[in-house]
DNA sequence: GGCAAATTTGCGCGTCACGAAAGTTTCGGT
DNA sequence: ACCGAAACTTTCGTGACGCGCAAATTTGCC
């Protein structure tokens, strides 16, 4: 794995490299080949989650987890590059879906509201309290000092994801346009706070109106601090 | 290493973990023994960034790096958990620093021009083009599929600092305001964005001004964007 | 059925992360 | 200036990891 690539080309393709990886989505689709590759994929990612959440991470291995999912302990390695990334893969899969949910909205549609349906599309139906083992591996995953590095890579990774589908949205490049880049990261923030606060909401609340709540607060919050509007900006 | 921590508070001592870290500009305080670790650290991390830049990331030892710096390579994972991470460690620094920075301004200043402010003083004079090393340093790591996990873990804690930071000056607690978060969010984003464009740049330009675009474009696009005024919002 | 391509697997190696305990340096009180 | 405690470094050892390589197996397609 050398490493010689043009700058910022090199962030796209690590993007690429995960936004490759089949989605659980690709269900209906495609030759047995492609069902396997994604069948074995989930396992390995739900086994090292289960494993993890019920026996503490540092008491898993790889070899584990390659057991649990039938699999050779190299196969894992063929999916994923750690057992940290295999945790994460569901966290992963579901923020690069969120691209794609945005993509799919009505193309009037204003970009607020596209953005706000494409994140709430990803968190299950409005008044849905997610189940246990799904709140026990996100709990996990923000808990665990080792694994919180994984998910700020993922949440780092998606925020590419989520600025192309902006751009595209606003028809802007995002070689050119920054802003795309900038909302994406605000939308990813406000998903994280939501997220964090919804671990924390004792009599468990459902998380979508959290979520949507969240997304409110980015908008009321900006306006009461944005500057003047910008007059005859200087250099550049 | 193992585990039990209550939810949210994880990622904080995370934050905490590498915000304890001795930055550069404790330089002038202390006695011997803090001056010594903060050297050695600095060592280590510009061995490392030093190393990795002129002979290719894959072709660094731990070891080589420890030996650069003059110690032993145990105590290099003293200091560091990987090579990674002593490679990001400059980016690290200098953004925990913007958190500082942001509290050191005037208690009256609107939070925008604080903000902005605070994120340029870290990136040198307005006018000044950074040099060589420098910019190896950061092609590097934006440049290097292994180095961008890293990257990106460390711009995703520089979030909750920042984030921390601006609860501060709102007056407004973290834990039931997420807008801090989502405000970090952005900033961050708009850094990265600048970053990144400046590397491409080819007739070289100054970094400052792009960045204060950059911020520009957030502001600015923000506000074509913003849904109307929130009415009378739903559930909670 | 059978060939080409993709995927899995076994093997091996160099590297790594880190616990434990002993050695060394710094600190603070007297 | 000395001494004991605390902090930091080092040596040693170990289990696990990440991945290149090449052989074996499975899948896709005609």
């Amino acid at each position: 794995m050398l490493t010689a690539v043009t700058a910022a080309e090199a962030i796209t393709s690590a993007v690429e490299h995960l936004a490759r990886q089949p989605l659980a989505s690709a269900h209906e689709t495609a030759g047995l080949r492609e069902r396997k590759k994604v069948a074995t994929r989930q396992s390995l990612s739900e086994a090292a989650m289960r494993l993890a959440v019920d026996r503490g991470l540092d008491n898993v291995l790889v070899e584990d987890i390659a057991e649990a999912a039938g699999v050779s302990p190299r196969t894992f390695n063929n999916y994923f590059a750690s057992k940290y990334e295999a945790i994460c893969a569901l966290q992963q899969d579901r923020a690069m879906r969120i691209g794609q949910a945005l993509r799919a909205r009505p193309a009037g549609e204003p970009l607020w509201e596209s953005v706000t349906q494409a994140v709430l599309s990803q968190f299950g139906p409005a008044s849905h309290t997610p189940d246990k083992a799904w709140i026990a591996g996100i709990r996990l995953v923000v808990t665990t000092p080792a694994l919180i590095g994984e998910y700020l890579k993922v949440q780092g990774l998606a925020q590419y994801h989520l600025a192309e589908a902006i751009a595209e949205r606003l028809g802007t490049s995002p070689e050119t346009d920054m802003f795309p880049r900038i909302m994406a990261g605000a939308v990813t923030a406000a998903m994280q706070a939501a997220i964090e606060r919804w671990l924390r909401s004792d009599p468990p609340v459902p998380l979508v109106p959290l979520m949507r709540q969240s997304l409110r607060q980015f908008a009321d919050g900006m306006r009461g601090v944005l500057p003047a509007e910008t007059e005859l900006a200087d250099s550049g």
